[in-house]
DNA sequence: CTGAAAGCGCTTACAG
DNA sequence: CTGAAAGCGCTTACAG
């Protein structure tokens, strides 16, 4: 990085001052045609690239976006990760990643990134950060927040109806036949798997079947919980013939506790999954799910923190959560 | 955005010189214990956050390394980008990704994140630029390149042995007792792709297993081009007791195939991928396979590219694929 | 030990 | 239509 060209070579190799290339390049010029010319010349032989650190100091704007992501190393968060870099690639902004690994408390690494690399906005994906925080936030930089309704900020929120999703997983198995339906839920603090899991119980209850919490078990989120989850409900010894699950890893992990006890699927067990993951429609048998647009909602991120960055205020996006009906379930017997 | 605090207004509030309080930021300082106490004191106080910006410009650094993927949306860039955001954390740098989405050429895209953000270096993971390109690259920027062995930059390239991979991966089965073994490629044109069905080759040769081109099946690294494969392999009409798939995507599209045709895995076929990828552990069975240390190989890229950047010369890691040996193998009958 | 000054590469009123 | 000047927020020789 030593031969650098600056706006300056570019004056000086065109015969004219700084200030006219700048117009130019910003388009605020009205120049001769013959300077233009000249100029636009100089910039292509020269390979003449502007420093967007010089012109962000100057402007008072980084052209950057802090992506705030999770722990969790999941498929959700690749994905809305990728839809969010596509929906910047066309952009004039960079989106910077401050991952959720280390040990530093999120917050704090939202006011660094904030702060240091003076992000022109921020998008949050997901949640462990208080409300009260988001909205603080909120007043001081243009702040998107994905896969999470935060009161107060629905405008700048993009998320899906995870009771709508519950329910019609449950609803599904229901019109299938099933009465005897198991529920794996997601963490417990999670407030997409409580939604699941209320979507789960209304499903039931419009369908007049008694609610039964030993049914119910805990997971978290992982594949291994999944299937720690199966092996606790057998072990309770109640009968069942479904299970819905509050996410696809889930489901795989369920998936092969049912294999190692020789149970088939859908055959003796039907099994819904939640996320709609690529490789879940080559599961073994291609699994039933409830899709969650996620590469869209990523990109949808992008596409609003671009609109609030230019001041628009673009209508709200909901996005569907379709049930995708593969050869994981069956009618009951 | 809008009270963001300066260094000169911690230099007014501390009534000491701007000057001072860089020196003292930087710890150049030679100050009174007095004077580094008061203005350490306003630094707090005012939650100072110095403009990184501002820093780049003038030391000529931006303090970010760009980060080129590629256009495949697959697990094993997703595995190494977080390997990657993971090695960066705890440093001063941050990467930028210029996603491989879009329509431009990589090469320009190259060149448009090094120009305009003015990285201060490049990593670039996978491999659709051509080799000579890189080579002129390294000469002028900080170059780490993940996936690919470069030859020229070998000492800058993360990367594994393929061939060995793939010889491992064919050897397995071969001591099951296999004969008749098949393989999936990746895409021909990738090297990786190459270097596994090398080490098949290598691997039928050292056991003295005539080679049989009906038993090679072009493949695409996705889950249904490994399904597609099978069943040409199935139309042709000759008899394999194994399979042996270039990555764990296609391995899950093959092992669909056998389901849908009612073979068993690995009763009657016995089936080996490569990746490692996480989910794989919960297949139906869990596959065998051998693991690509993904999210390792990303961190060592950032870790190697910061030890460049401090201008040191690191030692060349090497990186392991041992073979995963889980139920979707069995004794050749 | 500490301050004034210059400059990194831009942009943008202000003149002319 | 175009240039000279100031300034964005820092850092770093240069003085003292």
């Amino acid at each position: 990085m030593a031969e650098v060209v600056t706006l300056t070579d570019v004056a000086r190799a065109a015969g004219v001052s700084p200030s006219t290339v700048s117009r130019i390049l910003s388009g605020t010029a009205r120049v001769t045609p013959e300077t233009r010319q000249k100029v636009m010349g100089e910039i292509e032989r020269l390979d003449y690239q502007p420093n967007i650190l010089a012109q962000g100091l100057k402007r008072g704007q980084s052209m950057t976006v802090g992506v705030l992501t999770q722990e969790l190393n999941s498929p959700f968060f690749d994905g809305t990760v990728q839809g969010i870099e596509f929906g910047f690639e066309d952009s004039d902004y960079d989106p910077i990643f401050a991952g959720g690994h280390s040990r530093k408390s999120e917050e704090k690494r939202v006011l660094e990134v904030l702060g240091r690399r003076r992000v022109d906005a921020m998008i949050i994906v997901g949640g462990f950060l208080p409300d009260p925080l988001l909205v603080e936030l909120a007043r001081s930089t243009v702040l998107v927040i994905v896969g999470r309704k935060v009161s107060g900020l629905e405008e700048q929120c993009i998320y899906i109806d995870n009771v709508k999703g519950g329910f019609d997983a449950t609803k599904h198995l229901i019109d299938l036949g099933h009465r005897r339906i198991a529920h794996i839920t997601g963490i417990p603090s999670n407030l997409d798997a409580i939604d699941r899991f209320q979507g789960y119980r209304q499903a039931l209850e419009s369908a007049r079947i008694p609610y039964d919490h030993q049914l119910v078990v805990e997971g978290a989120y992982t594949e291994q919980s999944g299937l720690f989850a199966v092996e606790t409900l057998l072990s309770r010894g109640n009968r069942f013939t479904a299970v819905f699950c509050a996410n696809d890893q889930m489901a795989c992990g369920a998936r092969l506790a049912f294999y190692r006890r020789g149970m088939r699927v859908p055959d003796d067990i039907s099994l819904v999954g939640f996320d709609g993951l690529q490789y879940v429609l080559f599961a073994i048998p291609p699994l039933t799910t409830i899709r969650q647009p996620m590469f869209e909602m990523g990109q949808g991120a992008a596409r609003l923190t671009l609109s609030l960055l230019e001041g628009k205020k673009p209508p709200h996006i909901t996005f569907a959560t379709p049930l995708l009906v593969r050869e994981s379930t069956a009618m009951a017997r």
